[in-house]
DNA sequence: AAAGCGTGGTT
DNA sequence: TAACCAAGCTT
């Protein structure tokens, strides 16, 4: 019974497992919650610095929830996913005022807030308060696809099912936290997606896919599509070095960020404009740019407009003028930032 | 069930 | 360089 698939993953922790991780470190439920949320399609290099900014800002989950959701969006920028940070917001106000600041312990419980699904809501259970959870999440699907050689995208339901029912099974009911850190340490040092280092896993003896020299077949592939390529006008409206800034409805792509507005028709700019009671000065065409998607790409064609008026008085919660550089506080998308950045340089 | 939802690193 | 995809969840 010692040389079962768990305890050769815990007796490996303890030796090379990772434990200085910034979230590692004054564990609690809160700081578990919010790295796992950052970690979400993320690599942990890319959560570092954000984890300690965002801990710094808000250290504790009611100071979170008493902040305004344009600063919390602005600690987000440039990390994706923009749902993931309103959906922190929404639950740290259910926590303070439903919940009276403690997270729920039970998985069931957990699983109902915004945003945490089965697998973070295993996490905050095993890793924040060390009850039993399992958890099934990007590693541990990659190490248990090729130990066991479960077929299929784990995107598909039913190999996705497999996968629950096998770590299920495997999830030692004590310290399942240190099982459940050790998993992903594996996979994010050992059982990486190309080269794994083999010779180093802790269950390599009973590896299905390392014995039929099979490991490149897991986990299998998502079925590839060729990503549309829309495009976009992007208008950036000058005036007395101020730029026109719309805030984006809170569902739907860069939910919530301020951007440039947008006009899928140069033709129709002159007009869009006169909506806003802006009177144009003269254009210019700045360089355009594609920016990716993980679902499509979009040519952006920016263009500077010369603003001499500005007649109507816009809503100012969804419109902002504002300074290239002197900006804090507010959420941007990716291509935003760029073209900040740019107005920036070239003045 | 499958698509929507970001960005930056890696190959 | 363009594809691939990383500590997933929601609809």
């Amino acid at each position: 019974m010692t040389h079962t698939f768990s305890s050769q993953v815990l007796r490996w922790f303890q030796q090379y497992g990772r434990k200085h991780l910034p979230w590692q470190k004054k564990v609690t439920p809160y700081r578990v919650w919010v790295s796992e949320i950052m970690l979400q399609q993320t690599q942990v290099t890319t959560v570092i610095p954000y984890f300690d900014r965002f801990m710094t800002t808000f250290p504790t989950v009611q100071v979170l929830a008493d902040a305004p959701q344009d600063q919390v969006l602005s600690l987000w920028t440039g990390l994706g996913y923009y749902a993931r940070a309103r959906n922190l917001h929404k639950t740290a106000k259910l926590i303070c005022t439903r919940f009276n600041g403690e997270f729920p312990e039970k998985v069931h419980d957990l699983e109902e807030l915004p945003g945490i699904g089965r697998s973070t809501a295993g996490a905050i259970r095993s890793l924040g308060y060390g009850k039993y959870a399992p958890i099934l999440d990007g590693n541990v699907k990659r190490v248990l696809a090729r130990h066991f050689a479960i077929a299929g995208w784990p995107g598909k339901a039913s190999v996705l099912k497999e996968l629950w029912q096998l770590t299920e099974q495997l999830t030692p009911e004590k310290e399942s936290g240190a099982y459940n850190q050790a998993m992903m340490d594996i996979g994010a040092m050992i059982c990486t997606r190309t080269k794994p280092l083999c010779e180093e896993c802790p269950v390599n003896n009973t590896c299905s896919a390392k014995a039929n020299e099979t490991i490149a077949q897991y986990p299998g592939k998502k079925p590839k599509k060729t990503k549309p390529v829309k495009a976009t006008h992007m208008l950036i409206f000058r005036h007395n070095g101020h730029f026109l800034l719309e805030k984006r409805p809170q569902t739907g792509i860069w939910g919530g960020l301020w951007c440039f507005p947008q006009s899928d028709d140069e033709a129709q700019v002159t007009s869009l404009a006169q909506r806003y009671g802006l009177t144009e000065q003269g254009r210019q065409k700045l360089p355009g740019f594609r920016h990716t998607f993980s679902h499509f790409h979009l040519d952006c064609y920016p263009l500077l407009i010369d603003v001499v008026s500005t007649d109507t008085q816009l809503n100012e919660h969804q419109y902002l003028w504002v300074k290239p550089d002197t900006n804090k506080g507010l959420g941007f998308a990716a291509p935003t930032v760029k073209l900040m950045e740019q107005l920036t340089i070239n003045k």
